[in-house]
DNA sequence: GTGAAAGCGCTAACAG
DNA sequence: CTGTTAGCGCTTTCAC
């Protein structure tokens, strides 16, 4: 391992001297620069990241924390987000807060965070206890639904207003039994379950119509599979559905598989909606029908807001956004006003 | 910001002897413990894992560089990994290498590398010099198709084979013209994509058949949107195409798009082959038949590889391994031997 | 334009 | 069981 030492050693100048080269700082001779770039090169030296920071403090980092890398949603995100921290000179690591044991989450990953210059956190599946634990000098962004302590900056989905615009589209289009695919009753979890089902309850309220609980299809929403098999056993149980509101599209491509396991036809039987826009949604069947929640958006204000927060100084207040939803319409509904 | 030397003087111990319970080193006194521990709960104390990983030489991390984050292979490959890496008591982290630019690619991104106990790196989308500028102190485990210098570990997929029993399971299900989409001949690149184009062709003379150079459609295999609308313009023009291998599954999701918009039924007028075995594939459509690239053995070797290079002394040889691929059968083609 | 000194926060190695 | 000393590789600060 070859050091800033070994440099100016061999270029015959100071360390001070070799620093200012590596940092490409202007008050140095052309001279002496050459002789401190051919040694560079002769020893083939790379400056070590982890003594920068330690002695500058800042990493040149952002850090994006996840539930679950294999979510096809975070995977967008992840990768539109790398996208606009790289334009801003910096760069993004991604990291799954699942993976590790409970006990290794609340300690080690909190102070992982801390190698960062700032962190966004997605905070679906992130103990409160733990987002309070985070020290007010890091720069955080907070992602999702839940309610989080005000002196975050934080950026949610129209989750209830999405998942309205998605039922309301349903039955604008004729449905009058729309099951909530992946949905959640009661305060059990106020997370965006909790949320899309609120706003599946209001697009009926909001038309007269009553809800009906039965309608309310628990399964684990990212899992495709488990929507599949749910939604095919429900239809089958209870023909008069004639919609589904899927809380993601993941459920929504697995619904769309059960449905055909029961020889539903999509739109003519049963329509549905989906939700997230992810970019395959457009391949699935006659084409999935979506809420996009606004992912540009999202990750323009995320990135702003985590510039500034990571500026000196920082903004005092926190702010808190929320993404403007949008229907995609797709071939999975069909033509509102048409029954 | 605390350090362990404001626990250590309101515990009125030594910095060591703070280090040593923050380490959970089992030669402390209960009595201390306690006094330090209720130091450092008094004084908000968290471990400054900069300091730690300068001084100690190891991050207890490992990184994963993939080139884009929105491939859903390679969140499924992240998330395993992760969890495989995790239940060995370390952390993973994923980058995407494509998107800082060229320049800095090769300097910074290199240096990054450094900062972690070891590195996975998929070498598509990344040149080879820069993976030659490695130092050989890192642990590095190469995942990918290209051909590399040989002092690393690198675990590839079967490319060849796999593409042999995706073709050769269509022609052995009666198609007599396979199209191959995102197929790519000569020499251009010798990646994953020419690979398979490989595998395409062998599958065709091992049966004595010739293949037709103009069935080889070169849309770029990950945009679905664009398999979509070459495979569905491709059907039209040749109606004696009767298959389609396509190298990835999310082309495949788009090409099975494109041949409905022809109006073509799968598998009835044409069977479809992918390869990735993508969780979602087994919904679409009638069912998505495809490779699995072993990802399990994947991820099993690879961990397996870079904990012994991490160790000391590291292995000396390399091992160069090919996971086996393996047909799943579904929906999407007949069964062999059926014309 | 260049250099010397100091120290970021932590832990290895050795004493006691 | 506890403390002392030294220093990881770099950059900040100040001096020349």
């Amino acid at each position: 391992m070859t050091t800033i030492r070994d440099v100016a050693r061999l270029a015959e100048v100071s360390t001070m001297t070799v620093s200012r080269v590596v940092n490409a700082r202007p008050q140095v001779s052309p001279a002496t620069r050459e002789r401190v770039l051919a040694a560079m090169v002769e020893l083939d030296y790379h400056v070590d990241l982890t003594a920068r920071q330690l002695r500058s403090g800042s990493s040149g980092t952002v850090a994006l924390i996840v539930p679950r890398l294999d979510h096809v949603y975070f995977g967008q995100l992840g990768a539109q987000l790398a996208d606009a921290v790289g334009k801003r000179g910096r760069h993004l690591v991604v990291e799954q807060s699942s993976a590790s044991r409970e006990g290794e989450l609340a300690a080690l990953s909190l102070a992982r965070l801390h190698m960062y210059d700032g962190a966004i956190l997605s905070v679906v599946g992130l103990g409160n206890t733990e987002v309070n634990r985070i020290r007010a000098t890091l720069p955080v962004v907070l992602l999702g639904e839940k309610p989080v302590p005000r002196r975050f900056d934080h950026v949610m989905m129209s989750n209830v207003a999405g998942a309205r615009l998605a039922t309301g589209h349903l039955l604008d289009c004729g449905a009058r039994r729309v099951m909530i695919v992946g949905g959640e009753f009661g305060p059990v979890s106020r997370g965006m379950r909790f949320a899309r089902t609120t706003g599946w309850e209001e697009a009926h309220s909001a038309r007269g119509l009553a809800v009906d609980p039965r309608l309310v299809l628990s399964s684990d929403p990212i899992k495709a599979q488990m929507a599949r098999t749910a939604v095919s056993r429900a239809v089958t149980r209870d023909p008069s559905i004639d919609a589904l509101f899927c809380v993601t599209d993941e459920a929504a491509i697995g619904a769309m598989a059960g449905l055909a396991d029961a020889g539903r036809r999509v739109p003519e039987d049963i329509q549905v909606v989906g939700f997230d826009n992810l970019a395959i949604g457009a391949h699935i069947g006659p084409g999935l029908t979506t809420i996009d929640p606004g992912n540009d958006w999202i990750v323009e204000n995320v990135v702003r807001l985590l510039e500034a927060r990571m500026s000196s100084p920082p903004p005092t207040a926190a702010e808190h956004l929320v993404a403007p939803a949008r229907l995609v319409e797709r071939g999975s509904t069909k033509r509102a006003g048409v029954r």
